[in-house]
DNA sequence: AAATAGTTTAACTAATTGGTTAAAATAAGC
DNA sequence: GCTTATTTTAACCAATTAGTTAAACTATTT
């Protein structure tokens, strides 16, 4: 019976992880790549054994199975990514600089950890079903740091009122579609020069979102 | 040797497959489904002929094989959103209600067809190696009609500059997430209440990215 | 109605895949 | 240094999976 690494995050835990981490954090990494990349169907065993050089029993011994690899490697993954959003928007003082802020460490975040939006995606995609709830937290996380930042700024009269998740999915949305499509993007070395950067995105984005928050209300025609 | 009734559109293929069509329609349709909520890898044929009432020897009879099966799917899939909204934009007249089109036709569609939105966030998560070509085509010709938008707006002097991408990815991300995300919204009860319908998003969608494109710049602070 | 071409069927196969096992190797505790 | 617990290894297995085959069946044409 073996007993899995991960499974708790004790001091003690944390101890052993320093010296026996080794192995785990690599097939942690290769396990992010893949199921990134290719999906939790598409990612094989051998495969990853075979990438990480890890021997396949040590995966097993390490995660138990497949499907803990998988959440194990989610949550870590979501974890990096909103830790320090929201931590940022802890520091700013605003509701227009927290949602800057947001806009931006999300953005720089997810595009270095650019995994992170593919295995999002596929979540959506496929429901999220599959999505492990501490993984899926971290994205609840997320939207409640928005709402408090729309509604007090709609508090201090700085913002119109708006609906948060829609807002949330305008970030979220624009910047996993962008980063995502990088591979795609540069495939069309042609049109290399006409797409924007991401910090380009961020500053249109922001301004977009801004505009629409502190501009009065657009008649209809 | 096979000849794969979908392998070409003429006239005589088209009144055939009036009569042998209905299988490989029904196959499409699953497969669909299938594809959209399980992605390529997920989706096992053998479970595709149980829910179709298919045989399989049948499936590979029209379509080859699996990839082929695949491209069929997607090609469909994209162009059975695409064709309506192109259709819908050239109707309208002015820069600014072609906008209005563009996000609310592709916001009918895309809910409508909504394996449309699950599988395209597969495809951007993969890098897009696997979609076929036409399927490419159909989201190229959708930025391409979003391009003339924004620009025959901007030369009228109705619309700011913005970057067609970054607006398309606005659009299209927020709403494919926002339609993928209903399983997941559904499951919690309690805040369903509480989140926004696709007719309150397309608004809200709308009103933000016109507001950007009509109002002067917002100064930084 | 006979011949031909197109379509569906059930049974089969070769290869892949997630997961196991027991032994070898390494590190830790006494 | 010896014992014990943890970690890694290679070989193995049962189940699944994409794809095949050849025969049966159904239309279409002449």
């Amino acid at each position: 019976m073996p007993k899995h690494a991960l499974s708790l995050d004790t001091a003690a835990t944390r101890v052993k992880a320093k010296k026996t981490g080794k192995t785990a954090q690599r097939i942690l990494q290769i396990a992010t790549e893949m199921f990134a990349e290719k999906g939790f169907e598409g990612t094989i065993m051998d495969e990853l054994c075979q990438r990480s050089g890890v021997n396949k029993a040590s995966i097993y011994y390490h995660f138990g199975d497949k499907i803990r690899l998988y959440d194990s490697t989610l949550t870590h993954l979501f974890k990096r990514v909103a830790d320090p959003v929201l931590q940022a928007v802890a520091q700013a003082e605003t509701p227009l600089q927290k949602l800057r802020v947001f806009i931006e460490v999300f953005a720089r975040n997810a595009s270095q950890t650019h995994a992170m939006p593919a295995v999002l995606m596929r979540e959506f995609a496929s429901g999220g079903i599959h999505m492990p709830t501490p993984a899926r937290e971290q994205m609840q996380r997320l939207l409640f740091a928005l709402k408090i930042i729309l509604s007090s700024g709609h508090q201090q009269g700085v913002f119109k009122q708006t609906d948060p998740l829609t807002t949330q999915f305008m970030i979220v949305g624009t910047l996993c579609f962008f980063i995502s499509s990088e591979p795609m993007r540069e495939a069309i070395p042609a049109e290399k020069k006409l797409d924007p950067t991401l910090d380009e995105i961020v500053i249109q984005l922001t301004r977009t979102i801004e505009s629409a928050l502190l501009s009065p209300t657009i008649e209809n025609t």
